[in-house]
DNA sequence: TGTACATCAGTGAACGCGCGTTCACTGATGTAC
DNA sequence: TGTACATCAGTGAACGCGCGTTCACTGATGTAC
């Protein structure tokens, strides 16, 4: 972010950080390519060297974030240690950390209207990430009798939608008040009661 | 938003019903008020009759869904006849449904970041659709034996949190791909696993 | 029923503004010899 | 080690554009008598 000279030195990685802290405050389309380079430090007219809009930027907010997202899921699943029940439980709260530590990645990820699929680059990385919550929720759910056990799929999509939901709709001060409810504890609790309907773990805790 | 001679008639009406539109297309901070007023076949300058700016417009949009949604809602829950269980999964289902109808609505209510208390009335009318959820919820966990009851408060929470997060992850074709899952039967499946884990259905189906 | 007049809801011109984008340019850096 | 030169990464001026907002205005509507 600090400039010394005519060249910056890092530009493209500070015009990242500046979009990334933008959105945070404004929201994913509540600032300018101008602005950016405002914060950065920089003539909006060199933002072209490095990105081939604002859209283009985003994306590498997104791609990066992506990247950050698995690497924490990956480290919270641990390859399903210690149990397979536990490591699931890692990841959802990786899942809630991250959104409280990378506001800015999180939004652009899943609030910007950026497609996945706009680059090869990006869909590759959010796929890999995707991925890793699938194996988690795979290991989980081989523990369920075969003739009654969901698909692995809908399980990850059920975890990552409540996630998600309280991300949006608790985590953030959103809508004016703040939240009733600790996210933490909301998803912890969701979580509980939902890995109970599985038969996952005991009725009566 | 048909215009037949100087005066428009239902200009207010035709502006939000623009905006809700446009919200749906480009998202709550993708048009201007420029733009909200060309599709209603009006001069930028004639929206000031009726709002103070674009913020205003939203806001109403957001009130306007609220008021549906609450009527959804309470139609859904029908006094929780004919069994708790039953009103309580209906008010899932209307949730979704609600989502599915008025996109423009959803967006101006959840992810527009107008806040809730911007005007008392918009508030007002928040906090009646809240209260048809909780009381849903409530009525629900009655049927829990009081020890091992989950507050009301928190059960609702729950499943709004994870219907908005159905809505936003797998109901929208969002993020580039369309859904690898119907978002109904998403929400019921997990809404089931998670009535079983509270104890309320039986353990096998 | 007809007329005069007040009120209302829109127009359209004007303004200043910041944006995105381009362009020839220039200062800094890296490298070949 | 020094020098010449190519390349790179930024500048700053310029442009056309659409926006938000204001203002005096005007056409349509409603109403009192």
């Amino acid at each position: 972010m600090r400039k010394q000279g005519y060249h910056h030195g890092n530009l493209r990685q500070a015009l990242v950080e500046a979009c990334l802290s933008l959105i945070t405050e404004k929201g994913p389309t509540g600032f300018t390519l101008s602005e950016a380079a405002r914060e950065a430090g920089v003539t909006p007219a060199a933002v072209y060297r490095h990105f081939e809009g604002r859209e283009d930027l985003i994306a590498e907010a997104a791609r990066q974030g992506y990247e950050i997202f698995t690497a924490l899921m990956e480290f919270a699943y641990d390859n399903g240690k210690p149990t397979a029940l536990a490591a699931f439980e890692a990841t959802g709260r990786a899942y809630l950390a991250f959104a409280k530590k990378y506001p800015g990645h999180y939004i652009a990820m899943f609030e910007s209207g950026i497609s996945v699929n706009r680059t090869p680059e990006l869909a590759a990385t959010s796929a890999k990430a995707r991925a890793v919550l699938e194996e988690s929720a795979r290991g989980l759910s081989q523990r369920i009798p075969e003739d009654r056990r969901p698909p692995a799929t809908m399980v990850s999509a059920h975890i990552w939608a409540m996630s998600h939901g309280v991300v949006e709709l608790f985590a953030r001060n959103s809508p004016g008040q703040q939240s009733p409810f600790d996210p933490e504890a909301l998803l912890e609790s969701a979580m509980g009661i939902y890995l109970r309907g599985l038969g996952l773990i005991p009725p009566e805790r």
